[in-house]
DNA sequence: ATGAAGTATGCTGTATACAGAACGCAGGTT
DNA sequence: AACCTGCGTTCTGTATACAGCATACTTCAT
């Protein structure tokens, strides 16, 4: 059972639609609502404590993200992506992060690289707790976190767009903890290449990282 | 005034909403919803002859593209660009391109670059023509079919998005015949460079044709 | 027993109705 | 004259109502 949607929660003047926007993402994402899933308006409505006026708006505006698709006349279902799927999806982040890494090393400032740092040191923190959510949290967080250094806004949207769409995949990808253990050396590797501004190995180890990335989540889907 | 949505003129199953939101889109690229404009639903709802629920659904949509943005208890407004962020979404648009270009040289067949060519002909008789729109669009349909060459469809995606933002203000910025001729002369490299499958090259005409492209727009944009 | 046709139910797609917030205007006060 | 204040209008945000399509089930015929 669903909590319902607290009224007075909302004190940030935040629309409905927008509050259940999130909730359905992260229903998504935790797999709770899974690829291939129809979403009953109804029924997730009721859940959700809503009316389905603003709940077929979230559902719009995920649709548009790609995290649904809509089939006319039957709403909308989870989006299920294939491998070549994913691993397109990864190739672009790759080309996007890389794009990133260039311009990262000739403009950001130390202090914005210090706080990646500091990120990773908490991720490696939760990685030796075993604090699996934590760990993965922060590992998007880092990758987001690169990007931003760039100062392209075009660019961190595709690049957020296409982390989100890969959210729920990456998540179960990262299950088991020596899978863990090579993409923390690989962050190891970038976080000492952006300090030293060394575009060129920055940029081949976020390569060399989103191509582990792919052989990490590759076998949890069938062709 | 604008001609209301004949009620069986939609045989394909379109759902009101998806017709809609062309329509919206449409009207923002045409510049008659202007940058900045907010949009009142009770009216546009009216024009189109259509209710506000339909309606709003689209707008949501729009808004995940980025064409529009949600102001909390004041609607939708026409989202207005400054000269970064044009700047930024040429940036992305290039390495978009340019990942797609190396792809491309591997994997394009003879027919779809001959489907390529054809289209440039096309485009270039439109130029001769003086019909600028059918030039236009053609100028569009040429780069949306050289992504199509690399077959990743987040690839194609992401471009496509970053493009449609930008319709609008590509298409101001084509205004003036001397403009149209200089991105002549790099689509006929481009063509040249695809059907010789000179990745180097290829990669090397599109950063230059986007180089270009943002001189062509940055006049018509204040900072 | 199996298949086809008709019916019944549930869900989506769209319209309408209602509540609440924002903006404008008028009138009064300093 | 400028500014504050209160009211009214207009618009957004959400809920509810209704119509039409799709699917599943039942029933009848072969």
């Amino acid at each position: 059972m669903i909590s319902p949607v607290p009224a007075p929660n909302r004190i940030e003047r935040q629309s409905l639609h927008e509050e259940i926007l999130t909730r359905l993402r992260d229903r998504i994402i935790e797999g709770d609502l899974a690829p291939g899933m129809r979403l009953n308006e109804g029924q997730i409505g009721a859940e959700l404590g809503v009316s389905r006026t603003p709940l077929r708006e979230a559902i719009k505006y995920l649709a548009s993200e790609g995290l649904v698709e809509l089939v006319p006349t039957r709403g909308a279902v989870v989006k299920k992506f294939s491998a070549k799927e994913v691993r397109d999806m990864l190739e672009v982040i790759r080309t996007l992060e890389q794009t990133a890494a260039l311009r990262a090393c000739e403009i950001a400032s130390d202090d914005s690289i210090a706080a990646i740092r500091a990120l990773h040191d908490e991720m490696q923190a939760a990685y030796e707790r075993g604090d699996r959510m934590r760990y993965y949290k922060l590992n998007q967080e880092i990758h987001t976190r690169l990007v931003a250094l760039a100062e392209n806004g075009a660019l961190s949207d595709v690049h957020t767009v296409l982390q989100t769409r890969l959210k729920r995949i990456r998540y179960v990808g990262h299950e088991g903890p020596e899978k863990w253990a090579s993409a923390i050396g690989e962050h190891v590797e970038m976080i000492e290449a952006l300090e030293a501004r060394d575009a060129a190995r920055l940029s081949e180890v976020v390569g060399r990282h989103l191509t582990e990335a792919w052989e990490r989540v590759r076998e949890s889907l069938e062709s």
